[in-house]
DNA sequence: TTGCACCAGTTGTATGTACATCTTCAATTG
DNA sequence: CAATTGAAGATGTACATACAACTGGTGCAA
């Protein structure tokens, strides 16, 4: 037991019996040392055995039988005292794959029985605040927290670091704030980008346009994987074929972009797009549509994220799959682990990244190379 | 204070002091007597005191300050230990209207103070009820359920009406459980079936197929607004236009049928389908685009809700609109409002029901009569 | 006026003693 | 052999004392 003069010794005593529980040298169900036992053992009086246990007993650690002893509880009734809630704050609720990864939690969460708080941001940072005010107001087991815009930095470090303190595990996806180190999980875009232009270029395409959201971090990554591709296989890439838009943009700029390139003669018209998103795929198939051209005849063209969105077109798209339910669902489950501490030892990786398959559909075809 | 000699001193001094509480002798913030008043007052030891006060603490009725003295709590923070949590429990997370719903329940939730607890059922009563015992678990606001598989009636009815017992509030979207009376929010599905079919009838078609979920309400609704809308308009309905289907079939019964029924005779084949959902809608699609015919050139076709997926495909669907985020938001006004007892003297309606509206896109067109 | 030391009063920590109440089990009794 | 009794040992209650740590105010000195 350190003799940390700044402590009390009941709370000393505290941590050294906590260290038992642990460690194992305690079981649940077995009998403690009597509180005279330890009073001896620690050289204090048992008035102090008692306050110490008197707050063990508070937080669900121990309970007493008057005249029997003193005993471990059972770790199942502990859980049932406290909170078996985990939250979830992610930036939108509804859009598109955000709904498969709450999902997958969500499943796996209710089998072990932990229940799920949700929460969404909008990607306001301040009501990322309000979310997580509201659920740290309540005893909380875990988070899984997808941040909201990471470029101007943290403002809510303070909450985050209030976490460390009560000992809450949390860990991010998709994308994590650089101040902070703790679990992530994330999907490898750069691969994606990557797979995507490789498949083109191996089926005979030598000018791809890539149509890229560049506001968050998946779509830099994914023109960065678009720009490899292009280095690696030697395939020139004009400068012209990229073309850059923001969320606010989404709707219009890839669009008429697309639309003024169709307009060119064939020779220096993109015979194949790769496209940020299944959503601006089904979009920019609209503009191909109205320019009298089809797919995959005239344009290939390739998604992202593998959503129902990919299967409801008339051509099914070729897209990247994105293991949304599979990463909520591990999330989940490291973060139960965290909590009930299976991690002592073996010490987990701090992130985990999965790797994009392409699923090959019929949005795009071989053409004879030139 | 009594002299009850089976009560242990400083449990006879805690009831005294509670009794200060109620009676309001003592108001929140104000100052306690110190403990060694209260040991003069009592004839105990400032010990038992203190033990009293551990309890009182324990228990949030008041707070100690070192050096300064002890005070009343807050109720309002005392309220803060109760929680403001809110649960939803839905057939699915992911699925196409769900998210919406969820999005406008978190939002309304979050910008009064509270939390959202989420969780589905996937249409299994089996996970319902795990849900429920999830949720009852643990202190509880109010309960927002989506009741699963309507049509087939409730067996969980014991965990409602504990929910009575308890005296949470709840209520119920898109259905309700017939069994039970509390106050529901629904879109009116005979409505919406009546004017998909109508709409369908005016503009010449006399041969319309039905394709309906019927293992919930909402499509025996749709169904039964189907069915009156020819009654009314005197156009004879052939029993094998009409087709029914569970969730568990949803992938090919449908689809085998219409297939069927499009490789008879242009004169005996539908001009029409009314279907169940946008979901079905793109299913069916994908059927008449094998069977080498168009729309709205040879079947005009009519999906419900308006989700994403009706403008995902080249020919937009007609459908009808499904208020997904009021819906949610105003879930959970109702419920925060019967919490609060907002609703004292005026007894809110028990029913509140939404009127779809058309939205008349690309997927159907008007035809010659005959 | 400002800053500092000091003091009285309050809660927090630590120990000691005494006895009450309850559980267990062995010894005793009928 | 069954029931009772009693002792031992555990936690629960109650009181007493001493000092530590903190708060707020007073009063003195720069």
């Amino acid at each position: 037991m350190k003799d940390n003069k700044q402590m009390p010794k009941y709370l000393q005593l505290k941590q050294e019996i906590l260290s038992w529980f642990h460690s194992g040298r305690l079981q649940p169900e077995e009998q403690m040392p009597t509180e005279n036992e330890i009073a001896a053992l620690f050289q204090v009086s048992r008035q102090t055995v008692r306050q110490t246990f008197g707050v063990l007993e508070q937080d669900g650690w121990i309970y007493r039988v008057q005249g029997k002893g003193t005993f471990v509880s059972n770790p199942q009734s502990r859980k049932e005292e406290n909170t078996q809630t985990i939250g979830i704050i992610t930036t939108y609720i509804s859009d598109y794959i955000f709904p498969h990864i709450v999902r997958g939690a969500e499943a796996a969460l209710r089998s072990k029985g932990y229940r799920l708080l949700l929460s969404s941001t909008d990607n306001d940072k301040a009501k990322e605040r309000e979310s997580l005010q509201l659920m740290m107001s309540q005893p909380l087991s875990g988070l899984i927290i997808e941040p909201t815009k990471s470029a101007e930095g943290n403002p809510n470090l303070s909450y985050y670091l209030s976490l460390d303190y009560k000992q809450i595990p949390y860990l991010m996806i998709n994308e994590r704030y650089t101040e902070m180190s703790c679990p992530y999980l994330k999907v490898d875009d750069e691969a994606g980008g990557y797979l995507a232009t490789h498949h083109l270029i191996e089926w005979g395409h030598r000018r791809i346009a890539g149509f890229f959201k560049m506001d968050d971090l998946q779509g830099t990554h994914r023109l960065k994987g678009f720009i490899r591709a292009h280095y690696d296989a030697g395939v020139p890439l004009s400068p012209e074929l990229v073309v850059h838009y923001t969320t606010e943009e989404k709707e219009e700029k890839p669009f008429q972009a697309l639309v003024s390139m169709l307009r060119k003669p064939p020779e220096s018209r993109p015979s194949a797009l790769v496209c940020y998103n299944d959503e601006l795929a089904v979009r920019l198939l609209e503009a191909i549509r109205q320019e009298g051209l089809s797919v995959p005849q005239d344009i290939s063209i390739v998604g992202f994220d593998d959503s129902t969105l990919a299967t409801a077109t008339e051509v099914k798209l070729t897209t990247l799959t994105h293991p949304k339910t599979e990463m909520g669902a591990l999330a989940a489950e490291l973060l139960i682990n965290r909590i009930e501490g299976k991690t002592e030892g073996k010490q987990e990786q701090e992130a985990h990244i999965f790797q994009p398959e392409m699923i090959i559909r019929e949005s795009t075809r071989k053409i004879e190379t030139k």
